[in-house]
RNA sequence: UGGGGCAUGGUGCAAUGGCAGCACACCAGCCUUUGGAGCUGUGGAUCUUGGUUCGAAUCCAGGUGCCCCAGCCA
């Protein structure tokens, strides 16, 4: 295998190594560009990557830059997570820094262009400048204080500075021009006066950076060679390469790819907050949201959502990726990985008539089928066992052929079982089903080759221990949940969680949180920070593919 | 009646003028002590019209569709 062959190449990748052949840079930097105003969700991850492979691949250096250029909306907590979550994935960078380390040298930048005649501090209020900017068909209005001398523009930026004007009443803009047929080239703003305490600076400053003025001149002043980002941005990159044109300084290149969506997915930080507030969710890390922390909690691995990432690959297209792929990731990586457990997480009980009373026989059991050097573990096998309702039918549908009345089944590493008869409650209901055991198939292997269409998991009810089990489905009802006008308030999943206790074996009494297993037959599983003392909490990564509800379901 | 960008199976991504391919999904079969996993196979796509060319998904022209932009957010 060579890695020529495997390196994976998009149009991103071929700009920068024709940037490293042209001479145009002789070098590779890269940044992460994270606001501290909320959690990672996969979305970044996917902008995360490129900075950081594309450095990586080309020797270069990548820095983690946090936009904390607004005061309003940024914490401190923010920051540990996100440099948490990143960790998590197994990104590194060189050396972290903030747009807020520059608000010096940036403010000289500010006075150098202002200096210059290139920005003038605008008096209008803020609907007057938004009235004068035109709209996108027709041109916009100077503002009466745009030819300002540049002496009184110097006195009264630095005026603003000192905290001297309320919030609102003027902003320093870049002179460019009104008439530009692209928005962001009518005079944009580059600082506004905010009265807040930054989480850094404290109360040091009272005029804040926006983002086109702080982001492209961090990148310059960090000698970043590829500015990468998302699509949106685009319109901003004449903005971006007119700053530094103008200041004579290093000039980055900017480069924009679509950003990832994913289907009966939100991804806008502002709409997951509603979900948190609104309590359709317990938090940022309720296993439903496409937060990192909540996918952690699930039991992602990073594996496999950096496999996913790479799965989808870095275009130019709007794209919907399809969830669904995600979680052929988780369950591939899983799959290698988990040990596998039996867990009964809908219980129906079935005495075994024929069974020694009080007999127990300790059945051997492979710990992992893809992994031998996992080994083999004991399970208590007893005449009262667990099996999962599902399993059984009183009348079976086409092509069941799990447990129903005469037909006979294999207990995983136990015996095979016929069903003999049922008992049922007042209103009907099965409640215990009998059976008898063939004592000649210890272990799951009939003698005479008889053959058994179904192998079905069980636990021992005398040595089960109770288990909370959190089943988790998707959190919208929608492919894309923003579809419609009733907004994606309307199409949650009312089953997106549905809590039942169940049944495992004693090996997995007191679990480590975190770990991870698969319930045989039914899915991965990974316990819970919310577990206590000999009653674990497992949350539902994934399901395993159901062949049977296919089958159901194209019968019906 | 502006500017910027994008159009390839259901979804996502390749093919850089030379046999339209990969993954997920789907369907059929094989195998199986997980109806899991694995294996094999089938079907299905170049937005449209015209042009250049021996040859076009790719180049050119027109059309159509979708996305982004009028924060003192990022």
């Amino acid at each position: 295998m060579s890695d020529e062959e495997t390196k994976p190449s998009d149009f991103i990748r071929e700009a920068v190594a024709e940037d490293l052949k042209s001479g145009r840079f002789n070098y590779v930097r890269t940044r992460l560009p994270p606001e501290p105003n909320g959690y990672l969700h996969i979305g970044h991850v996917k902008a995360f990557m490129i900075d950081y492979l594309i450095a990586k691949e080309n020797n270069g250096e990548l820095i983690l830059r946090f936009d904390d250029t607004n005061p309003a909306k940024e914490e401190t907590e923010f920051v540990d997570a996100i440099e948490d979550d990143a960790r998590w994935l197994g990104i590194q960078w060189g050396k972290v820094t903030y747009a807020s380390d520059y608000f010096d040298e940036l403010y000289e930048w500010a006075r150098k262009l202002v200096l210059m005649g290139k920005a003038y501090v605008d008096d209008q209020t803020p609907e007057e400048v938004s009235a004068n900017r035109g709209t996108l068909t027709t041109s916009g209005k100077n503002s009466p204080y745009r030819d300002r001398d540049v002496k009184e523009n110097i006195d009264l930026l630095e005026r603003m500075k000192q905290g001297e004007f309320p919030d609102g009443s003027r902003i320093l803009r870049a002179k460019i021009d009104m008439g530009h047929p692209n928005i962001n080239m009518r005079d944009p703003a580059m600082y506004r006066i905010i009265h807040q305490p930054h989480h850094r600076t404290g109360d040091k400053w009272k005029i804040y950076p926006m983002y086109d003025w702080t982001h492209g001149q961090n990148d310059s002043m960090e000698g970043i060679t590829h500015s990468l980002c998302s699509l949106e941005y685009e319109n901003h990159r004449p903005l971006y390469e007119w700053f530094p044109e103008q200041l004579g300084v290093f000039k980055p290149r900017q480069i924009e790819f679509a950003r990832l969506n994913l289907s009966y997915t939100l991804m806008s930080k502002r709409k997951l907050r509603r979900l948190v507030e609104e309590k359709v969710v317990k938090g940022w890390d309720d296993p439903r949201m496409p937060t990192l922390r909540a996918m952690r909690r699930r039991g992602y691995t990073a594996e496999a959502i950096l496999d996913f990432i790479n799965r989808v690959g870095v275009a130019k297209n709007y794209s919907v990726s399809d969830v669904a792929l995600l979680e052929s990731c988780v369950r591939e990586d899983l799959n290698k990985k988990s040990l596998r457990r039996m867990a009964v997480l809908n219980p129906l009980k079935v005495v075994i008539d024929n069974y020694p009373e009080g007999q127990i026989e300790e059945m051997d059991a492979v710990n992992n089928p893809e992994d031998p050097t996992a080994g083999i573990r004991k399970i208590p096998f007893s005449k009262v066992l667990y099996i999962e309702q599902e399993d059984f039918r009183e009348i079976p549908p086409p092509k069941y052929y799990r447990l129903f009345p005469g037909n006979e089944v294999r207990l995983r590493y136990a015996y095979f079982i016929k069903c003999m008869h049922v008992v049922k409650n007042e209103n009907g209901e099965v409640t215990e089903v009998h059976a008898t055991y063939d004592p000649s198939t210890r272990g799951g292997d009939s003698l005479d080759g008889r053959k058994v269409k179904s192998t079905i998991h069980w636990v021992s009810a005398d040595h089960a221990n109770e288990a909370e089990i959190r089943m988790y489905d998707r959190l919208f009802t929608k492919e894309d949940p923003e579809e419609g006008d009733e907004g994606f308030l309307s199409c949650i999943n009312p089953n997106s969680l549905v809590v039942t206790t169940g049944y495992t074996e004693p090996s997995l009494v007191s679990p480590e949180v975190g770990s991870r297993y698969q319930f045989e037959r039914q899915g991965y599983f990974c316990v819970d920070p919310d577990s206590s003392l000999n009653r674990p909490v497992f949350n539902l990564t994934v399901n395993l593919k159901d062949a049977w509800a296919k089958i159901e379901k194209k019968v019906k």
